[in-house]
RNA sequence: GCCGCAGUAACUCAGGGGUAGAGUAAUUCAUUGGUAAUGAAUAAGCCGGCAGUUCGAUUCUGCCCUGUGGCACCA
């Protein structure tokens, strides 16, 4: 008589069974129909291959193509089928890492020539064959000297070098597919059978090996992979909308903003274009000044030296731009404007009574980003902060900070973003300050995190080099991060350009400065904004509001007559009497986005009417002119009003 | 910065060793119409830049610039 184990199941329930049974079978136990639909299982919440046994009492769940956890292992088996297909096309292709990742998985290939998107799918097609064959995925452990022999043999030296780096106790594990085999931790499926047809091989590109520039650069292929069928069609799908939705795409129909050779990773703006970044000035303008932030203005360049007392000439001087004049002083472009705001705050003294003093500036910057890094509006070289300067006392942080959180959130929540995750980021390795200062600056942010109620996840070693930081992350309408805002604590800037209160003792000492930005860069918040409404800007942003297109020239008159009123009703309005078709008209405002179009006919004219249509809306109404009025003012208050 | 891809009319893109083509936009004419494209005609280009190969380069090759997908970077 066999041994029996008691095993438990997420339901509560439990069973006694066989001891050395493995996963397939438990499933089997269940129910026929599970086993078939099993692919992996988890004991004592670590998930392994069906095919391992379970030994001793433990709680037991079987995961089926439903749990996400098992999508991991879909993706990562997709991951190795690639691989064996990559390595039997083309011999002689050495295979690195490929882990699965969000909606899907890569594989970095060593070899001589690059993929190209061509190659793509002669592997798919591979992939299909290897999938349909049916292959058992079965799980081997080897010796270190085993692996390393045979993975040198086969001529994979980064195979080798991952086993040479694995920890002296850990088990080697291989993973074979019939004749084709990888170093793998696992888990995986029973057979690439049950990988499916869900997925799709998505790019090729270049990564660094083990993330690290100074090493050799790989060729990766990106593949996304789901349960079915159906469920890859819908990832597509997403895909293709958030094309559509691409602020690049977006602002050249919009016609609010360009770029050009002669300016690399700088923006013109076009008059609706600025409209819009100056609305969001003006917005940030009054909540900040609403809460006592006062306005200062600074230097563009200012002499090298600054830079050097600063730190910043140290660190960053290679992306910094300089520019010098006849006098043969090297000026920098400010890349930043703390040590700016750090010169105001100095100009007269300041005593304890005037902190915290809160300074804020709409600063436009100039960092030399790297070539590769540039996108659109999202990264730029030129852009314009939102940015402030708190200084104050060390006891103030935890009450500055927090007040900063809770401005931000409600800033964000005036543009439909209620979804904010937070990030604390705490001391890095290479720093300055001593660690009694961080252990002081670390403890009053975490306190104000604590005190404002928010979620947050720690991010560590990832401060600032003098501080440790928030990083305030939006969730978009379709479900993409955007890290914005940041607040940072700087003990260290003050001190070294000199800056000084007189605290209550009568003693001149050093404030600390709270560097925050809402927004961030006012150029990636447009762009964000622009992707987040997918064009459809609500109307108070919107720099364009209103068309007036008239049906027929007999009503050009009644047309300017409408313009009249809502310009004078502070509605941004044109008016389109070219002589074109209604529909026409109507299909060009909406494909530029404007969010309310007014139709006039001889109906219209005879009954002091408008025919409204909305943006994304095929509906119209009728109604009177006055009332339109009255009900778009409301509309277009903004929400600082 | 690194790897790949791309740059052709104002825009979107096709083409390809013998100096260019479509749709949209623009202009002109006709048309005055009821909610996402009225019709016709006209004009429009140093085929990103510089070199090389060639009788001849927009096409092939090299370098550079810019964009783009990633990687690395992001005070």
């Amino acid at each position: 008589m066999a041994d029996l184990i008691n095993i438990k199941f997420p339901d509560g329930k439990s069973a006694k069974i066989e001891k050395g049974l493995s996963g397939f079978d438990i499933a089997k136990q269940i129910s026929i129909s599970l086993s078939k639909t099993a692919i992996a299982f988890k004991v004592n919440g670590k998930i392994l291959d069906l095919s391992r046994t379970v030994e001793n009492d433990s709680e037991i769940q079987i995961l089926t193509k439903e749990d996400d956890e098992a999508l991991d292992i879909i993706r990562h088996d997709c991951a190795h089928v690639m691989a064996e297909a990559v390595q039997s096309l083309y011999p002689g292709t050495q295979v690195t890492i490929g882990p699965s990742i969000e909606n899907g998985f890569y594989y970095d290939f060593a070899r001589k020539e690059p993929f190209a998107i061509s190659d793509l799918p002669k592997i798919e097609k591979k992939m299909h064959e290897i999938i349909n064959r049916n292959e058992k995925f079965t799980r081997e452990v080897w010796s270190r000297d085993e692996a390393i022999k045979f993975f040198k043999s086969k001529g994979e030296e980064y195979k080798v070098e991952l086993i040479e780096d694995l920890k002296e106790d850990e088990e080697i594990t291989v993973y074979k597919q019939g004749e084709w085999l990888d170093l793998c931790r696992g888990p995986h499926m029973m057979s690439t059978k049950q990988i499916g047809k869900g997925f799709k091989l998505m790019k090729v590109a270049g990564a660094y090996w083990r993330g690290d520039s100074n090493n050799a650069m790989l060729t990766r292929i990106y593949g996304t992979a789901w349960r079915n069928e159906k469920e890859l069609e819908s990832h597509l799908l997403q895909i293709e909308e958030a094309e559509k939705r691409d602020h690049r795409k977006l602002g050249k129909e919009m016609n609010l903003f360009h770029f050009q050779e002669e300016a690399p990773g700088a923006v013109f703006w076009h008059p609706k274009g600025w409209k819009l970044f100056q609305s969001l000035i003006n917005y940030m303008r009054k909540r900040q000044d609403d809460a006592g932030y006062v306005e200062t203005n600074t230097p563009d360049m200012m002499d090298k030296s600054l830079w050097e007392t600063s730190g910043h000439w140290d660190k960053f001087s290679e992306m910094m731009f300089r520019t010098e004049a006849k006098d043969e002083k090297i000026y920098a472009i400010k890349p930043m404007n703390c040590p700016g705001a750090v010169e105001v705050f100095k100009q007269g003294l300041k005593s304890y009574r005037d902190l915290p003093f809160l300074l804020s500036e709409f600063g436009k910057v100039h960092r030399y980003e790297p070539s590769g890094a540039l996108h659109g509006l999202m990264r730029v070289r030129a852009f314009t902060q939102d940015d402030a300067h708190i200084f104050c006392t060390e006891d103030q942080i935890t009450q500055e900070s927090k007040t900063v959180c809770d401005l931000i959130l409600s800033i964000y929540k005036d543009f439909g973003f209620d979804s904010v995750r937070i990030k604390f980021s705490d001391r890095p390795e290479k720093r300055v300050g001593d660690d009694v200062v961080w252990d002081k600056a670390e403890a009053a942010l975490m306190q104000a995190m604590e005190a404002t109620g928010l979620e947050y996840t720690l991010n560590p070693g990832e401060g600032a080099f003098y501080g440790p930081k928030l990083e305030f992350v939006l969730r978009d309408a379709i479900g993409r991060d955007w890290q914005c805002g940041t607040l940072q604590v700087d003990l260290n800037l003050p001190g070294r350009l000199g800056a000084t209160y007189v605290a209550e003792d009568g003693q001149k000492k050093v404030p600390v400065m709270l560097h925050r930005a809402l927004f961030g860069s006012l150029e990636r918040f447009t762009g964000i904004l622009i992707e987040h409404y997918a064009g459809h800007l609500p109307l108070w942003l919107s720099p364009l509001q209103i068309v007036v297109a008239t049906i027929t020239s007999e009503s050009d008159n009644y047309a300017f007559n409408v313009k009249d009123q809502l310009t004078k009703s502070g509605l941004v309005t044109e008016v389109d009497i070219r002589n074109e078709k209604i529909g026409y008209k109507i299909r060009e405002h909406s494909n530029a986005k404007v969010p309310v179009i007014l139709a006039v006919g001889k109906k219209e004219a005879d009954e002091k009417t408008v025919s409204v249509r909305r943006l994304g809306n095929q509906n119209t109404k009728s109604i009177k002119l006055d009332e339109l009025i009255k009900s778009l003012q409301k509309e277009s208050l903004s929400p600082i009003n």
